[in-house]
DNA sequence: CGGTGTCATGACATCGGTGTCATGACGCCG
DNA sequence: CGGCGTCATGACACCGATGTCATGACACCG
């Protein structure tokens, strides 16, 4: 690769005046700048950026850790992959911004990650945006002062800036709209007991009741124990789970997933026990993961994730913090992403209540 | 960031010595270099890779352009999201080398990829990969004389290295075991004529039928129009072929889908005409998408497009190149997958026939 | 005891840009 | 005409690592 004295020597100027040209930051005589130019584009030269951060001290890297990429193909539970969202989010905003992204992929194996911070240090990044595949507590190692840190879809006891979706409220939209279409009969199957998100949209799916002036039926919230890698046995569980509801007495109109592979799975369960969908039973999933809601027959009603948009808001935190390290947000920032209808919930012939009916009841 | 000759002054040495102590490229004293690691600990030194990088004008860089990552999310049909794998592969294969890889995003702009390439230059990749979303042809603006070129999952018409699926034998290897599970009518609802892989799966099927015999029926051939990002026409088009080739006077006993998500649509189709699966038909699809393959209920037979290991084969052959450049493979690297089998197909029981009945008749 | 080889270390130049300061050529004004 | 400001440009140092060469302290050998 050619350098700027090379391009300085064909030109016949000094290395400053290409500098000047490539930089706009002094006056360069018009003929002088357009033979320069020619000789770059001829040259193909590409000025430095080792060189270039080595005299500036600024890299105009930005390092993200994600364990999401190489994640163990072999396993059948990828269910963490749509967190690559995130990081197109990240890619997305940073675009403009004239900076590069390096991506490092811890692998899952949580040891790895010191080591690729140090690598991250070599180069001397800005900042740094760590990526979880799922909502939950981390504890990162430390960095260095004038590294900026970002933590995205996890948070930390140390007070770190972060991005978290906004489970409490998503859940709570999704049953609002359900409770919309004529539903009052409302089952949860949730995730695992231990995630973060089961808690919050537990409260938001209780918070989406009590607003409408539902009583909360605990029979109709079972928690799941979705997490081992045995495909049977999480069928099994699903299988269990739907039965328990739809013996009920009372049974519930619609039942909601954890997720929309749960909710995929529900699709065959159900259908296997003989019951259409919507027209029996409704179902709705969360994620809004597109290969699955779109492409479901019946299309799925899902609840958005929205991994894009806290790329985005990450990125937008950790360039405010890299421009003014005092700039630090007190609180972590909330993403919440709007519900996606489907087909695969039905909307119910009004009741006669106390309340007018008010629109929306076309189908 | 600390550099090298605070870690010197601290230390009490020459900078040249705490760099022999970090490469370990001269014998230097053991208490001395103890006293040089015991400071670089203390500073969180991490050496500068800029000016390592200047020094051996050697980078340990390596460029990824993918149009994955920035995928319109608002898109239902982001089928390309697979070739993250491709990534994934890369990123594995490359952690052992301990380059780093810079990843940019075309966000599908073909336009875009000179600047990315540009960018990249900048940095002084010693190599770049590029990965396309599907198996196609591209043409790429041309990189500078040092710089390596290898292409994933795409081929161009001048010959760089690429690395390409196998997809002929692919579907040979789908087909032939569905044959040896008994089934002799065997429908194929291909994707998109244009598509390469449809013309080389195409003749893998029907190589994995000349092969046992059996006749080629163009009947059971429905070349797809799946592409639109319209869903209801999508299915719309999938319920119309799956309709032609039920009705046909000698129906098929299996039907191999283009993708995963085609045959994720089938399942609904197929049920909402009573159809059961598998014991009434078959069903395969193509891709081995584990979110769909393992997710769905029976889980789906698939050939596995082997994305990962297109990544790390692309890697092996982009290191090699950066090693020898004279070292140019004369032909695509092809890689193959296995093929996965689900619950979707049946074996079907044994026909008295010529052969001699051989093993595997278990279910 | 002097020559030679090894060991441990340091001085200095260099990589490719860019900030700082200097320089020469003008034009303008009093 | 001399002084001054502006414009266009160049000389030089510097960023942080490391390759090259030099140096001093020993040990060993004849």
């Amino acid at each position: 690769m050619s350098t700027i004295y090379d391009v300085a020597k064909a030109a016949g100027v000094s290395p400053k005046t290409v500098s000047r040209v490539l930089n706009g930051d002094a006056p360069v005589k018009a003929e002088t700048a357009m033979i320069v130019r020619q000789v770059i584009k001829e040259l193909g030269y590409a000025p430095s950026s080792a060189a270039r951060a080595m005299r500036s001290n600024k890299s105009g890297l930005i390092g993200l850790i994600t364990g999401a990429i190489s994640l163990d193909t072999s396993l059948p539970d990828n269910s963490g992959l749509p967190d690559l969202f995130i990081v197109q989010g990240v890619q997305k905003a940073m675009e403009a911004t004239g900076k590069t992204v390096l991506i490092a992929d811890s692998g899952g194996r949580q040891d790895r990650v010191a080591a690729l911070m140090q690598t991250f240090e070599q180069h001397r990044v800005e900042g740094i945006i760590y990526v979880a595949d799922h909502h939950r507590r981390v504890a990162l190692p430390p960095v260095s002062a004038q590294t900026r840190l970002v933590l995205a879809n996890c948070y930390d006891k140390i007070g770190t800036p972060c991005v978290l979706p906004h489970d409490r409220k998503g859940q709570q939209m999704l049953v609002a709209d359900l409770i919309a279409r004529g539903h009052r009969r409302i089952a949860y199957l949730t995730l695992n007991a231990e995630m973060d998100a089961t808690r919050l949209r537990t409260q938001g799916y209780r918070e989406a009741l009590a607003a409408a002036d539902i009583n909360y039926d605990p029979a109709l919230v079972i928690v799941g124990g979705i997490g081992t890698a045995d495909h049977d046995a999480e069928v099994q569980v699903l299988w269990d789970a739907i039965d328990r509801v739809l013996s009920l007495e009372e049974p519930p109109t619609v039942i909601c997933f954890g997720n929309d592979q749960m909710a995929m799975r529900a699709y065959g369960i159900l259908r296997s026990r003989g019951v259409s969908l919507p027209q029996d039973i409704s179902v709705a999933g969360y994620d809004n993961h597109r290969m699955i809601t779109q492409t479901l027959y019946p299309t799925l009603t899902s609840a958005e994730l929205p991994y894009h948009a806290m790329g985005v808001r990450a990125t937008q935190l950790l360039l405010r913090l890299i421009d003014d390290a005092a700039d630090v947000p007190e609180a972590p920032v909330l993403v919440s992403g709007p519900v996606h209808v489907g087909q695969s919930v039905m909307t119910l012939p009004t009741p006669i209540t106390k309340l007018t009916s008010i629109g929306r009841m076309t189908q």
